[in-house]
DNA sequence: TAGTATCAGAGGTAT
DNA sequence: ACCTCTGATACTAGA
């Protein structure tokens, strides 16, 4: 067809202005200027910076919340008078049921049946082990009376005992601040995403929601203590492992969901759900291992312990061969893996005996598929892939000689599809299969550096409006004057030094080493034009064009919208929002392709407002006649997507840019939405649009 | 730049 | 105490 999606190969698609492109996308932001001409003028008193909560769940203007400066004095008011939190409680949730309460011994209801003969008990040492669960009704539940004394007690000590461990732990490392000083910053964290007690809080049912905002929350204090971490610079001996520490901090208090091990599904995880860390698979209950690949649990079977496999990670580490996306042979565990090669035979114990004893009872395990993370250098991706079942296992003689268990697993059918979506867009991506629907391989024509496909798989329609394809803001005249200083740094820069680009960001670098974003800024400052350091800084991340393969997609009701191939990670840069920069009041009334930083957005979690927004503002962008990509991005009420002003500067001058960020973790081709905000004052000449987002926050209409 | 070696880790199980 | 399909970093090989 039209040959391969090469970057290159975009020009031989010439648009033609003429013929293509009738239908607009319903993508509709309505200019609107404030009405006592004060709001405009007078940023400073409501904050434009306020986003909406991605899954937060408290309503509209009710919860500010800045936990990310001055944590300490984050209760303090922020700019806009927040409402008594106990105003309302809109998302209350019904009828609490304890999933996983140590302390609130109920009355048990009956164990699960058992299956032929198979009689479910605890182990010894102290679990509820709920192999074949339907759900909330059995697994949170409680064993017989003798059963929750024991495991009351035990697990108290449990929890005591890491307690004092994690203490020790900060003490030993001298690191005072660490746990210590993140721990408001936690508390309110949680506070605001209501995971403080979230034994009492649970839903009896539909929790993805509240598995999301445990994933959100924990990428949120794992970006956090990066960057905390970051800023003092490495120290030889202490832990840089971000990663476990939040995890460690969020496992302590509690903030985590399924914590019973189950056979099947858990509740709140989807199929096709994207993880990129194994911490995360442990805080929402998928597998609860933190590294090795084969979770199981044990019950009796008429008087002797018998292990049953769970769920597994497929990661590649072993020597697991590929399959066609529906099949895997997966590799026991032990004989000390070194490199890729074995040392000694493994034994058919732990993992292995629960594989194998999975494999006569026929029981379903969840799969967990760990992947190479395309847009970042040494990450993974985990993609829950559903259930699959164990068809037969084998010994095998391994590279090194040594004996190795194998197991082949077939997915059970009638799943969504998983997996096997990531196999498609690998193809698409390498060119080795026609694509249906795709209207041009790249409708950019090679103004960016990636090509972004044009694609439209529901019905005839051959793209959207005419306009110029333009991959950055375009201002006549520089946004303000600045006496900013430029940075030296040869080789980028770098936390913990004295740059002057970290200085303008109070100390902190905004981004990762990998291009995420740390934290919510009021604004991003990263370098500018005279600053001497590379392309490849770290503070440039904006500058350096897409890291993600996008696309623009017909949707279903409403019109063009744009999606990613690859998985995008809590924080990643999407795009600018490009266009031309409109000042005075030349603002077409029918223009749909406005951003206007002046709206009023709801919310987000986590805006640090102790610091006076003294950006002046507002900053409004047409995109209808020159844009990028970002004037695809459709409006939702529950976005998983935000915008960052960013400021890029030199001695002289100023610009500031809109940046869009990921809010969570967003799996290949879902639609990639943000909130077009709330026009203030009168809505002179607006057309409020029924919104189509289909959240259970939806206000029902957006401009 | 990509591969590899290194190593401290964490929750969980087993003893 | 022991186990492990982590993950960040420092290092090496390579083109």
């Amino acid at each position: 067809m039209e040959d391969s999606l090469g970057p290159d190969s975009a020009p031989s698609v010439p648009i033609d202005k003429n013929k293509v492109f009738a239908i607009k996308p319903l993508r509709c932001l309505v200019p609107i200027f404030p009405s006592q001409g004060g709001a405009s003028s007078s940023a400073t008193q409501q904050s434009p910076f306020a986003f909406v909560a991605p899954t937060g769940p408290f309503p509209p203007g009710a919860a500010q919340f800045f936990p990310f400066v001055a944590p300490s004095e984050s209760h303090r008011q922020g700019g806009s008078a927040p409402n008594p939190p106990n105003n309302e409680k809109p998302y209350a949730i019904p009828s609490p049921v304890p999933l996983n309460s140590f302390r609130t011994p109920a009355p048990a209801p009956a164990p699960p049946p058992a299956d032929n003969g198979a009689k479910l008990t605890t182990r010894r040492s102290s679990k509820n082990i709920t192999p074949y669960d339907d759900g909330y009704t059995q697994s949170d539940g409680y064993e017989n009376g003798f059963t929750i004394d024991t495991e009351d007690s035990s697990d108290a000590i449990k929890r005591k005992r890491k307690i004092r461990k994690t203490v020790k732990g900060a003490q030993a490392v001298a690191v005072s601040s660490s746990e210590v000083d993140i721990d408001p910053l936690v508390n309110h964290l949680l506070k605001s995403f209501q995971l403080l007690d979230i034994d009492t809080m649970l839903q009896a049912d539909s929790n993805h929601e509240l598995v999301q905002r445990v994933v959100l929350v924990y990428n949120l204090l794992r970006r956090k203590i990066t960057q905390l971490d970051d800023a003092k610079g490495v120290i030889p001996g202490i832990s840089r492992r971000a990663d476990l520490r939040a995890g460690t901090i969020l496992m302590n208090k509690g903030a985590r969901v399924n914590t019973k091990r189950r056979v099947g599904s858990v509740p709140g995880v989807d199929i096709g759900d994207v993880f990129f860390f194994r911490m995360e698979l442990c805080l929402v209950g998928l597998h609860a291992p933190i590294m090795a690949g084969i979770d199981y649990l044990s019950f009796k079977v008429s008087g002797d312990e018998e292990p049953i496999a769970v769920s597994i990670v497929s990661s590649g580490g072993y020597e697991d061969e590929e399959d066609d996306g529906e099949v895997i042979i997966y590799s026991g565990q032990g004989g000390v893996q070194r490199s890729d090669k074995l040392l000694m035979d493994q034994k058919l114990e732990r993992g292995n005996l629960a594989l194998e004893k999975s494999l006569h009872r026929g029981n379903e395990v969840r799969v967990v598929r760990g992947l190479k993370d395309v847009a970042s250098a040494t990450g993974k991706v985990y993609v829950y892939d559903g259930l699959y079942k164990i068809h037969e296992s084998w010994i095998e003689k391994g590279k090194s000689g040594c004996n190795v268990f194998k197991y082949k697993l077939i997915r059970v059918s009638g799943q969504p599809e998983g997996f096997l979506l990531w196999k498609s867009i690998q193809q698409w991506r390498d060119g080795v299969t026609t694509r249906v629907g795709v209207i041009l391989p790249d409708l950019t024509s090679g103004a960016e550096n990636l090509p972004i496909c044009l694609v439209n798989d529901v019905d005839s329609e051959k793209g959207p409006a005419y306009f110029t394809y333009s991959p950055s803001l375009k201002y006549a005249k520089p946004y303000g004057s600045s006496k900013s200083l430029s940075c030296r740094c040869s080789n980028g820069c770098q936390p913990a030094t004295t740059c002057p680009c970290v200085e303008k960001n109070n100390g902190y670098l905004p981004y990762s080493s990998g291009g995420i974003l740390l934290s919510h800024n009021l604004i991003v400052h990263e370098c500018g034009p005279s600053c001497l350091c590379p392309p490849s800084c770290r503070n440039r991340v904006s500058q350096t064009g897409l890291k993600l393969r996008l696309e623009v997609f017909k949707t279903k009701n409403k019109g063009w919208g744009l999606r990613s191939w690859d998985p995008v990670r809590a924080g990643a840069f999407i795009c600018e929002y490009a266009g031309e920069v409109i000042t005075g009041n030349a603002i077409d009334s029918d223009d749909n392709y406005v951003f206007d930083a002046g709206r009023v957005f709801e919310p987000l979690e986590l805006v640090p407002t102790d610091e006076p927004v003294k950006i002046p503002f507002p900053l409004v962008v047409s995109a209808k006649n020159k844009g990028n990509v970002g004037r695809f991005m459709n409006h939702s009420c529950s976005p998983n997507v935000y915008w960052q002003p960013i400021m890029r500067e030199n001695e002289e001058e100023s610009y500031l840019h809109i940046g869009l960020y990921a809010i969570k973790h967003i799996a290949p081709l879902q639609e990639l939405t943000f909130d077009y905000g709330i026009p203030r004052g009168e809505k002179k000449g607006l057309v409020k649009k029924k919104c189509l987002c289909e959240s259970s926050k939806c206000r029902g209409f957006f401009y």
